[in-house]
DNA sequence: GTGAACATGTAAATTGTTACATGATTAC
DNA sequence: GTAATCATGTAACAATTTACATGTTCAC
């Protein structure tokens, strides 16, 4: 899903400004997509100029806080583009990547690498889980609950299989 | 991580080419990183004048099948590379995203997008579970076993409260 | 008063995909 | 013979990140 997209989706929950797009991308939507400012801007301004988003009160005065607002047209791209919305999920992992080569690391750096990765997979379980989930609609609800059902049972399976994997590592090499 | 390391990585497994990079990248990496021939050929140019890789054979007679081996220096490269790969794990899910827009769906978009994406997993877990783990090493076993526990874990997640969801939406609605 | 967070916007650079252009080999 | 797969490479295009440049507001 684009940036404009992505804008007009979060717009489509209440008015806000460019940067309060960004906070709610990384707050709601961080664990399935992303969108930085040098990206948000652009597609604003882009929405603005098609009518799907129009600004609230004051005009155009450069470097001033902008509040934006959904307009109807915006409603209906955000509708066609939501239906269209297809093709695989995909993941990059730099930390599945360094497993997956393995080989080349020293022990500590495999053990390293294993639990900075173990580390964010709970920082990112704790996020999902101070989510207020009360004031969200039944689909923001399953979005957060399938990512908490996906981070959990990575967490569960490196708990797991990771002390195990480290030392077949060392095993393997020697 | 990027392509001329995902280069060198498949190259430490064995010579290839290019093309052959491609399809390992897809049948080995898929779950975790993604690269096109548009992206791998430059990329492998780059890493012959770097001298991280060398051609094997027949020199550089254009769009003949050119067979590329790793070098010791390509060696040290993907180490080094490999050591400092770091960041979050990025996820870019059209479906959650659909998910997450839900309210602007038809009942009908949301049952087929639903049901494809459970498909596509369905066909993932198939396609890990047929991956010959015989003759990988430790740390490529393991990835594909955490691939396997997160879409496991995705699917069951979704046959158990995936109905629930989509009558839960139609409630909302009403 | 000062540091963090809020706020906007542009531009360079990176990175990669898709499409184009070409042709060989293999299996049916 | 013909379709699929194997195979290479370039170039146009798209999308995005990072850095730059600027300033405000709020809490301590």
């Amino acid at each position: 899903m684009d940036v404009r997209t992505l804008c007009l989706g979060v717009l489509s929950f209440g008015e806000t400004t460019g940067y309060g797009i960004r906070k709610a991308v990384g707050d709601w939507f961080g664990h399935f997509a992303q969108a930085s400012l040098g990206a948000i801007y652009p597609a604003l301004a882009k929405a603005v100029a098609r009518g799907e988003v129009e600004v609230v009160g004051s005009a155009d005065m450069a470097l001033e806080k902008r509040t934006f607002r959904l307009t109807d047209k915006g409603r209906e791209t955000l509708a066609a583009s939501t239906a269209e919305a297809s093709g695989d999920e995909t993941v990059r992992s730099p930390f599945l990547s360094a497993m997956f080569f393995a080989h080349f690391l020293d022990m500590d750096d495999v053990n390293r690498v294993f639990d900075e990765r173990l580390a964010g997979l709970r920082g990112e379980q704790r996020r999902l889980r101070s989510l207020p989930s009360g004031d969200m609609t039944e689909g923001q609800r399953f979005t957060i609950r399938y990512a908490m059902a996906t981070t959990t049972a990575a967490i569960a399976f490196m708990e797991r299989e990771g002390r195990a994997m480290v030392t077949a590592i060392e095993r393997e090499r020697t």
